[in-house]
RNA sequence: GUGGGUGUAGCUCAGUCGGUUAGAGCAUCAGGUUGUGGUUCUGAGGGUCGCGAGUUCGAUUCUCGUCAUCCACCCCA
């Protein structure tokens, strides 16, 4: 039997219902905060994502579907939304335009790594990405609102905060890092011992408890800030404080992907696994300079629809339009008809086989129907149908003229 | 890429210290006198016990391999 592939799951039945929920949700509150949609090619050259998400992280390194199509371009299946969006800001020339643009997309990307609870090879993020509005309180807004999807959704949740620095203090703390961990090299684990060439900032947030002790007098990224950079985040701290928005600084949160700067956040929930991140971003106002658009501030952010998917529950569907049924084969021609002319406004299940009426009744109730229109020789003959409006429990014969 | 767990009916799982026709619950279908529903009763259908080798008189059970899946690590939404 062919398989989908590893990591790559159909959608369907409450899974599918739940999906085009979330998708609807954070789109409307979306649209409420201005974003616009925006949709972006699955496939693009593997160019972007080398220069975007950055050849040091693993993404880039070893998860990409990358392959060389038939006319020998070098392309790669999307593992992020940003870089697409990105590039399609600077493609149109919208850095030129010196207006603020917002988009939101929603869309599959491809990760090729080994799936586990939370994480797939083939997964759905919807995202935001605000361009050309430097102020913190762009960020703010962008938190907020994703504070407004997942209250929508009815998904418990925490807030995670930091500050990244940005191009002047991030490059000095990071050689202050990495000089000290090299004097703590012999006391970290393998992974960190890998790290502190790789992706220094990795190490604060290492999962090794032994690790997390000697990292504790390292230093910090937020006690390293320039000027702008702590005024920005003593800013944003203070107007979330004032607006009763719960958060907590999390002084060794480090974003995945190269170009995040200055603020970066994570939206964090229970009881859904190891991969416990629900959403997760930040500025990153160097991105649309870097592929080579005009200076242009950025912040984003994305959310994993599959990690939320558990953590939403659907209304019950209320017992909606009709279930049509005969007693006897012959007449099902009939019923077409009928059926037709209640799809016009309502939702028709046919039943092709003739069953029994008790059959029929059960039947509709398994379809949550409202109704149960049932032909029998009966009616034939007299040009009625008879129904049954399953919640009320009440039953009539019609013409069929008149139903 | 690394480590561990699990593969028996559509679903959730029993079971066989190796031995005749492999079980349950749920689901499905039929029936409980003529055309009345979510309960209940009776019955029926449905399994190459993941796949392939090996050991054995005999393997769903033991061994090895393989594939799939789950969980964790790396990494990340």
């Amino acid at each position: 039997m062919v398989q989908s592939l590893r990591g790559m799951n159909d959608l369907l039945g409450e899974s599918s219902d739940k999906f085009s929920y979330i998708v609807k949700t954070a789109s409307k509150v979306a649209e409420r905060y201005g974003y616009s949609y925006i949709e972006t090619p699955l496939l693009e050259e593997t160019a972007l994502f080398k220069r975007s998400v950055g050849e040091s992280s693993d993404i880039v390194g070893k998860e990409m579907y990358q392959f060389i199509d038939k006319g020998q371009n070098d392309v790669c299946l999307r593992p992020e939304g940003t870089a697409g969006v990105v590039r399609s800001f600077i493609q149109n020339k919208l850095d030129r335009k010196g207006e603020k643009q917002k988009f939101f997309y929603h869309g599959a990307m491809f990760r090729y790594e080994r799936p586990q609870k939370g994480r797939l090879r083939l997964f759905h993020q919807f995202g935001c990405e605000s361009f050309g509005e430097s102020s913190v309180f762009e960020d703010i807004s962008i938190i907020l609102m994703i504070k407004d999807i997942f209250d929508n959704l009815g998904i418990k949740h925490k807030i995670k905060l930091n500050s990244l620095g940005c191009n002047e203090c991030m490059p000095k703390y990071r050689e202050s890092l990495i000089e000290d961990l090299e004097n703590k090299r012999d006391e970290l684990c393998e992974d960190c011992g890998r790290r502190i060439a790789t992706n220094p900032i990795r190490t604060l947030d290492c999962k090794v408890e032994s690790c997390q002790d000697k990292l504790s007098s390292s230093p910090k990224i937020t006690d390293n800030l320039c000027e702008s950079c702590d005024a920005d985040f003593e800013q944003l701290k203070s107007i979330l404080t004032q607006n009763d928005i719960k958060f907590e600084v999390d002084k060794h949160l480090v974003r995945g992907l190269d170009y995040y700067s200055k603020t970066a956040f994570e939206f964090v929930a229970d009881g859904i696994g190891s991969q416990n991140a629900i959403a997760g971003g930040g500025r990153y106002d160097r991105l649309v300079e870097f592929l080579d658009g005009r200076e242009t501030p950025a912040v984003g952010f994305a959310l994993g629809i599959e990690r939320i998917m558990d953590l939403v529950t659907l209304e019950e569907s209320e017992p909606e339009g009709y279930y049509f049924g005969v007693l006897d084969e012959e007449n099902l021609g009939e019923l077409f008809n009928l059926a037709s002319r209640k799809r016009g406004s309502t939702k028709v299940h046919i039943e092709y086989k003739k069953r029994s009426l008790k059959s029929h009744l059960k039947n509709a109730l398994k379809m949550n129907s409202r109704y149960c229109a049932v032909l029998g020789s009966e009616e034939v003959k007299n040009g009625t149908i008879w129904i049954k409006d399953l919640q009320a429990k009440f039953e009539d014969v019609v013409s069929q003229e008149s139903f």
